[in-house]
DNA sequence: TTCATCATTCGATCGTAATCGAACCATGAA
DNA sequence: TTCATGGTTCGATTACGATCGAATGATGAA
C-alpha cells in the first residue's frame, strides 16, 4: 500500500457534495469562474476557493487565469469519464426503477458528457459512423478512415483541425444511460462544436440537455444516412 | 440538487483508505471474510464491521452468510469498473510518467479484473475473438457468435453453462493499461475459469497478477490461432 | 490614485467520521 | 453445558476536514 496509485485520494476529492457539485457543474465541458462555481454549489467563495484548491492539487481540475477571472475546468476527458461512471452507480442505486440512466427523458435522448456528445443520439452517431467504415478499430482505439475523413469533411470537420492536438482524435466513452459507447475525443469534441455552429442544436442553460430541433436532429440522420 | 443521484455519497464510501483497501482486496472477484479484509486494511476487526457496514448500505457490497463466515464481494461489476477508472486516475497522477498502467510488468500483461482476464493478454482475447467474428455487436453491446461458441465449446465453456444467469453474457471493459477493451460479463469470467481449471495460467497469491505459464500462453494463442 | 470586484489566505469554530477497547451475540465443536 | 472463534454493537476518544467572518492580494476601471 505505501506508493501504489492512491485511488482514495481522489475519491475522496469527489465525495464531498461541494466538491461533487462543481465538478457536476463542469459537466458540461465549459470553464467557470471560482465565484461561479461556489455558486453552483451553494457555499461562500472562500469555501469554494478552500476546494478549488483540493481540486487543483489533485490535479482534477486545471486552472487559467485570465485578468482577475480564474476560470476552472475539469483537467481532462478521464475526470469526466469517472464522474459518468460513478453517476451510473449513484443512478442505479437511488432510482431503483427498471430502465437504466437518467429520469429525464431529455437527458437520455441527447447529453453533453464533458465535452461530446452522449444519450441516445451520441450513441446512433457512433454505430451509425462504425457501421460505414467511417470509424475503424476494436475496443477504445478507434481511428478515422479515409472514407471518414470525406464525410467529416462534409460537415465541417477536417483533418487539419485536430492536427496540433495532443488529445487523442477518437476515443470511445461508456454511455451512462444507454450502456453503449460513444465518440469522444477530439473528434467527438470538433464534431458537437459543428451542431452547435450549424444551429442543429443548442444546449439548454443550466442543464447538461442538448436540444435537438426537429431540422436539425433530420439533417445529422441524412448525415449518417 | 435534491433527490438526483448523489454521486458524492458514492465516492465519499470509496474515499477512505480503509475502505479503498477492501474494495481493491475484492477486485479479484473472490469473496473475502470480514477478518480478512480487516486484514488486508490493516484494521481491527471492529472497525472493519463498521466500514463493511457502510459499504453494504451504499450497496457497494454484497454480503452472503454461511454459518460464523461472512463473505464479502463487490456488488456487481459496475462497482469493478469505478475502482478501475479510479485507479486509472490515481496512477496517472501519482506515476507522471510516460506510459499508462500499473508498473509491474506482470500486472501490465495479464491481471484480474473483478472476475475476468485484463492487461495485454485480455485485450488480446478479445481482438482475436473479434477479428475472427466470434463477437459481434458494436460499442458495450456484444454477442457471441455461432461461430463464437464453436469455438467457446473447444476450450469448455457451453452456451448452456450462462443460460440461467441474468447477468449479460458480454460486455466489454474499458482496460486500464492498455486503453482498449477486453472481455467482461459471464462469457469473460467462464473463459478465465477454463484457463484455470486446464493450468494455463494461476493467480498469485495476494496480487491479481494471473501468470500464463509458458505453455498455456502457448495453448492459448492456438486456440485464439 | 481611488474604488470596486474577483479571488485567496488566515484564524477560529464546529461537526462528524474514524478508530479501538470492551462487551455482546451467534455459530460450531467438544 | 462450556469453550473458542468470527462478527457486530456500544461508548468514548480523537483528529481532521468543512465552513465562514475578516483581512489581504490582485486586477481593471474610473
Amino acid at each position: 500500500m505505501k506508493d501504489g496509485p492512491d485511488i482514495s485520494r481522489i475519491a475522496a476529492l469527489i465525495g464531498d457534495p461541494a466538491r461533487s457539485n462543481m465538478l457536476l457543474a463542469l459537466m458540461d465541458g465549459r470553464a467557470l469562474t471560482a465565484s461561479e462555481l461556489a455558486d453552483a454549489a451553494g457555499i461562500t467563495k472562500q469555501t469554494a476557493s478552500f476546494h478549488l484548491a483540493r481540486l487543483l492539487d489533485g490535479a482534477l481540475l486545471a486552472r487559467e487565469i485570465q485578468g482577475r477571472h480564474h476560470y476552472f475546468r475539469l483537467d481532462n476527458a478521464d475526470v469526466g469519464h469517472a464522474i459518468e461512471v460513478l453517476l451510473g452507480i449513484a443512478e442505479s442505486r437511488t432510482g431503483n426503477r427498471a430502465r437504466t440512466g437518467p429520469k429525464e427523458p431529455a437527458l437520455r435522448k441527447a447529453r453533453i458528457c464533458y465535452d461530446h456528445l452522449a444519450g441516445e443520439l451520441g450513441v446512433l452517431v457512433y454505430d451509425r459512423m462504425c457501421a460505414q467504415r467511417w470509424l475503424t478499430g476494436a475496443g477504445n482505439e478507434t481511428f478515422v478512415t479515409p472514407k471518414g475523413w470525406v464525410a467529416l469533411k462534409r460537415i465541417g470537420v477536417t483533418k487539419s483541425d485536430l492536427s496540433n492536438s495532443r488529445r487523442p482524435q477518437c476515443k470511445t466513452c461508456l454511455d451512462w444511460s444507454m450502456r453503449r459507447h460513444h465518440l469522444a475525443g477530439v473528434v467527438g469534441q470538433k464534431l458537437l462544436e459543428q451542431f452547435f455552429e450549424r444551429g442543429w442544436a443548442k444546449q439548454l442553460p443550466q442543464t447538461r440537455i442538448i436540444e435537438f430541433s426537429k431540422k436539425g436532429e433530420a439533417s445529422l440522420r441524412k448525415w449518417l444516412n
